[in-house]
DNA sequence: CAGAGAACTCTGTAAGGCAGAGTGGAAGGA
DNA sequence: TCCTTCCACTCTGCCTTACAGAGTTCTCTG
C-alpha cells in the first residue's frame, strides 16, 4: 500500500479532497461553494467529482432547498483513510527530501 | 507565485525532485541509481529529466569513468527553489486538511 | 565477432485535462 | 406568456502527456 494514489494525487483532485477533508463531519460542500475553493469551472469540477464518486471516495447528495437543486459532496469512510494514506505519502517525500 | 508548479507535481517528477534534492550539494545521482530511486523505465526517466532540464530544474553532466559513459543529475539553484515553493504548497493543502 | 551495458531518442498508443457549449427543469421578472 | 437565470451537470473537441518498448550509438569484454 505504499505509492502515490494517482487517482487523488491530480492537483484539482488533490485540492478537492482536501477541502472535504477538512470538512469532513459537517454537512458536506456545496457544489458551488466548493468550485469556488478548488478554483474550477462546473464543468471540470463535475467531471472530477464522477471520477472521485467512481472510486468510492467522495458521496453526493442532491436534494431542493426551497425549489432550488442542491448538490453537497462530502468524502466518504473510504476516501478519508485514501486520503490520509496519500498525505502520509507526501510527507514521507517531502520529508525525505530535505536530507 | 501560489498555486502548484505543475512540472513538478507529476508523480514521477515528484521523487526525481525529492531525490535530487536529498542528494544536492552531492555530485549528483547517477543515471542508474536515479531510475532504480523513482522506479521508472530508461526512456521514461530520460524523457523526464529532459523535462526538468528543460525547465531549468536540473542539470545534466556527463563524463566517462575509464570508458564507461556516465550521466549524472543534479538539481539547479532554481530547481531547488520551486521544489521548496511547490512542497510549501503541499505543506499548506496537506494542514488546511487536516482541520 | 557476438553480446552487453550506458543513456538515450523515437514511435505508437492510450488516457486525461480542460474550456466551453448544450441540456433540462424550475423560478422569477416584464 | 415569454424570456432569462440558476443549478448542476453532460458532451464535444482539442491538445497534452505518460508510458512501454524498440531502435540507436558507442565502447568494452569474452
Amino acid at each position: 500500500m505504499d505509492g502515490p494514489d494517482e487517482i487523488i494525487h491530480q492537483s484539482l483532485r488533490l485540492r478537492i479532497m482536501a477541502a472535504l477533508h477538512a470538512a469532513r463531519g459537517g454537512e458536506g460542500v456545496e457544489f458551488n461553494r466548493l468550485r469556488a475553493l478548488v478554483g474550477a469551472t462546473d464543468g471540470n469540477l463535475g467531471s472530477h467529482l464522477t471520477t472521485l464518486a467512481g472510486a468510492g471516495y467522495v458521496s453526493l447528495e442532491k436534494d431542493f432547498v426551497g425549489k432550488k437543486p442542491r448538490t453537497r459532496a462530502s468524502i466518504s469512510a473510504d476516501g478519508a483513510r485514501a486520503f490520509r494514506a496519500h498525505t502520509d505519502y507526501l510527507r514521507g517525500i517531502l520529508d525525505s527530501a530535505e536530507g
